[in-house]
DNA sequence: CTCGATCCCTGGACGC
DNA sequence: TGCGTCCAGGGATCGA
């Protein structure tokens, strides 16, 4: 499941394997997880990919130059105020937007060799090869943007991790009464956490998951910022984590699966205290933790003897 | 503002 | 072996 180590890793690769490269052909095959598939297929041929970075889970293949026949056509006809208006005047940024979604990946291959089941989107390059975009789920997303379109996009996410001060960070943490694990997976506060390294670092800074984010104290916020990094930066030292079947562009699996503490890990010891990790649902994830080194606030401490089981239902149909 | 519920999608795990 | 069912997860969206 790719979130910011993960991401990390590929756009990584990706840098290294097509920047400089030219996309002389799109073809697509499902388009249900794109903003605006046509725009995709007229835009990107004939523009170069001049490098590729993460931006929270998303890659950013930032891409510049020329344009295809039908793109020009297609500005001409607008006119230039138009095209200034959606911020596509010359010179002003370009990129092709790419959310991995759970399943989603992104490596290349020789032209001729066969498409995967599940690969949408094959990008032909200059030098022959191919940048295939496959995904079994289709939960990720891609959208080409350009000028202020691209940057509003971008505005709507929060602050990268990595990058947050300790000011910044305990001041979105604290500022808000929504728990702090539904906190580090809203995007729009700070972009890349997922499930899996938001439980890793609560378990690392001692933070129950269901805890407010305004109960926090300055001092348990700046631990989980250093954890938050301390972890993000080990995992992508090593890859990030392969949990069925996430490989970087080389085909190589993560391996910081095997440093994690907590996540997956419910009914084993805390390699802390030694007491039995438990699993929660909190924010709508399955959210792993210790419950003697993660103190629970007293709202969820109730609810935790309260509540056994509730099983939904499933939705029978077909 | 914050919450839970629901939907999207498919492979894999599990029960019978 | 082969069904049916459930589950995972990020994100959008909607109603409470």
């Amino acid at each position: 499941m790719p979130e910011l180590p993960e991401v990390e890793t590929v756009a990584r690769g990706l840098q290294i394997a097509v920047a400089g490269r030219r996309i002389v052909s799109v073809t697509l095959r499902k388009t249900d997880f794109m903003d605006d598939p046509s725009a995709i297929e007229r835009e990107l041929p004939g523009k170069k990919i001049e490098r590729v970075e993460r931006y929270g889970k998303f890659m950013l293949l930032q891409l510049t130059g020329g344009e295809g026949k039908a793109a020009e056509r297609h500005r001409v006809e607008r006119g230039k105020k138009k095209i200034l208006e959606e911020g596509e005047a010359e010179g002003s940024p370009r990129a092709l937007l790419v959310h991995l979604g759970m399943t989603g990946n992104m490596t290349t291959h020789f032209a001729e060799q066969p498409l995967g089941k599940h690969t949408h989107v094959m990008l032909g390059l200059d030098d022959g090869r191919e940048l295939r975009y496959t995904d079994a789920r289709r939960f990720g997303r891609m959208a080409y943007l350009a000028g202020e379109t691209l940057a509003a996009e971008l505005r709507r996410f929060g602050a990268d991790p990595l990058l947050a001060s300790a000011e910044e960070f305990a001041e979105l943490i604290r500022g808000s009464k929504a728990r702090i694990k539904a906190l580090l997976l809203d995007q729009s506060v700070v972009r890349g956490v997922g499930n899996i390294y938001a439980d890793e670092s609560l378990w690392s800074a001692r933070i129950h998951p269901a805890r407010s984010g305004a109960s926090l104290s300055l001092k348990e916020a700046e631990m989980l910022r250093k954890m938050l990094q301390k972890i993000l930066r080990k995992a992508i030292e090593l890859r990030g984590s392969t949990i069925s079947d996430f490989v970087d562009g080389d085909g190589l699996a993560g391996e910081y699966q095997q440093h994690h503490k907590v996540y997956g890990r419910d009914g084993q010891k805390c390699l802390r205290c030694g007491a039995k990790i438990k699993c929660m649902l909190v924010a709508g994830r399955s959210s792993h933790y210790c419950a003697v080194c993660q103190r629970a606030p007293r709202v969820a401490r109730r609810k935790e003897k309260k509540t056994k089981r509730t099983r939904r239902v499933g939705t029978s149909k077909k």
